[in-house]
DNA sequence: CGTATGACGAGCC
DNA sequence: AGGCTCGCCATAC
């Protein structure tokens, strides 16, 4: 691959914006790996502390935070993510409908990117 | 190189 | 609703 596939699902949620999230399955698609949700997921657990990549905005396909790997405190997604605006409802879902970020196709982020390298 | 491992998702009770 | 399986696929070992 011309491009780390990590590194791809880091450059697409860095363009998730404040107010707005996406779904693991979403960037998959995006990064044009549509069945690789599950990745996605692991990319991003494997991101460092500190990190300026926007992980909190990734979720899964039902609207709710699923961290359960024990390095990492399961309440904290949550917790960032109603800082930015965001409202989950009693049973601890987001409204994927009015929340969802329109996203763009792989193309124009890859040409985006070319745009920053230069 | 074979197996195991998930911050997933869809499907089926 | 809640709890299962299965398929998935880039990495780890």
């Amino acid at each position: 691959m011309a491009v780390d596939f990590f590194q791809r699902v880091y450059q697409v949620v860095r363009m998730i914006p404040r107010g707005k999230v996406a779904t693991y399955s979403q960037i998959a698609a995006i990064v044009s790996h549509p069945r690789a949700a599950r990745t996605v997921g692991w990319a991003l657990h494997a991101l460092p502390d500190g990190t300026d990549v926007p992980w909190q905005r990734v979720i899964n396909a039902q609207g709710t935070t699923s961290i359960t790997c024990e390095l990492h405190d399961p309440l904290l997604q949550r917790e960032i993510l109603e800082e930015e605006g965001i409202v989950f409802d009693e049973e601890g879902r987001v409204d994927l409908e009015r929340y969802r970020w329109a996203g763009l196709e792989w193309p124009e982020i890859e040409a985006l990117w070319r745009e920053w390298e230069s």
